[in-house]
DNA sequence: TTTT
DNA sequence: TTTT
């Protein structure tokens, strides 16, 4: 039957995109994602709670994420819950849950000790404006899964 | 900083809901729910992939869960992604992503094959209607997370 | 900026299906579907609260509701929220909020006065399994928006 | 039936809320979003559309749009769709389409040319860390609709 | 490991 | 009316 299994995430890159490039152009980035929800427990004291999301973006998508994504960086993620199965060592039944990225978002978010625009430095510009420097930023808001880079 | 991380899925039951009473009035449930996704591969045949999630419900929506769903019934489910973490007998780290709903909705659907039916209620039927009989069908469209049943 | 826009309903089509095939091969599908909202009041009454909305599928999917979707039938949507404006003889600005339909999916439901599957007439079963006599059944969980009919 | 009727928007404010202070203690706020949709068109150029939503927000969540959230601000959105209808002055059925807000977040962006800065806080720069001055930022990342202010 |  |  036709279902529906579908992850809608902002959060932040506890790193840089891990990327491998495979054989025939096969691309495929990985990427660690935080997503904080804050609430106030009983005794009225903030309490922030972090879960860690394992993300997998493949070819065109893969190639924007090496080519922008940066630790720190505010990310809008669209996604499906993936399961990887396989034996261990020992033989046991062992699996992975990760998000297979369909679409992502750059969003605000900066890097520590970030400062405003206009004080910032060459460097590092990324996260205020990831894709400033580009001549076409990029935009992936569909859920394009080609492989061509947008852009 | 607040964070989004949302979980939406549609699928079935792969069997009746596993419910523990705890002490002090907690409930849980848990249940694994098996989302089908269907496409045709490059030689024009129907492949179908599916995907089995882990959810896991407390106190209200537990009791609701115990009481009304069943093996092979379709469910709208919206929740998080959590991730318990703990050590093997090995020493090793082992984690295991759980959803954790937040609201959920009955749908049509039906179990495997019809050929459950006979073994539910003569005229139970549940998967059409799943709370017929009841006197206050069960209504979760909200994503509330109280512990008084709504009904 | 890349923004978000996006609709998820679950509900019930008000009636069959608009269907216009219009020059050029294009065809676009009109659906009004309800989804109703399920709550008890101050006093404890239940209070069903019902929204309509218009959706607007295109082409392959615009011919796919034409065959398959009937008045009554549950349906899950995904989409996003698009305004047409004009004005209207007065001159006045004028505007109508659609759903532009980006992938659906027939859930079970049935039509109003429904009855139990045992009991149903043998035309119009079509709620319970819309496409089951077809040889291959209707699925389009994927946000495909070309031209093609998925089987 | 229950149903699911839900929105989800990532966009930028196009001006500060207008917000109503009712008798009783009640509040709304009412917040045009622009969501764009960046694509490339069949000549490769690169196209923006631009949806226009207006959002309503009531009480708890109205007085957190009044002291935080300002013109050209960057906002994740979860809500509902639900119409008004009237009749107006020629005694026409009329309606209006608004997305009633559940919860919200404030993301990155910032106002036109940054020149709004000085007409707020000296120090102001809201749109990069919009709550900073306050002793506890305004996290709403849950669907809570109650009235008390959530810090 | 992120962010506020 | 926003944003890039």
């Amino acid at each position: 039957m036709a279902g529906v299994n579908k992850v809608i995430l902002i959060g932040n890159l506890g790193a840089d995109p891990e990327v491998k490039h495979l054989e025939g152009d096969k691309v495929v980035a990985n990427i660690s994602l935080a997503t904080t929800e804050s609430y106030k427990d009983k005794s009225g004291n903030r309490v922030d709670n972090t879960e860690w999301h394992d993300l997998e973006l493949w070819d065109g998508q893969a190639r924007i994420a090496e080519q922008y994504l940066k630790k720190g960086m505010q990310l809008y993620v669209e996604g499906k819950i993936k399961t990887d199965t396989w034996q261990d060592e020992q033989g046991n039944n062992r699996k992975k849950v990760r998000i297979r990225v369909l679409s992502f978002t750059m969003l605000g978010g900066r890097p520590e000790g970030g400062s405003t625009a206009s004080e910032q430095q060459p460097s590092g510009n990324y996260a205020n404006k990831p894709a400033m420097n580009s001549p076409n930023p990029p935009v992936m808001e569909s859920a394009s899964t080609d492989d061509d880079l947008p852009f």
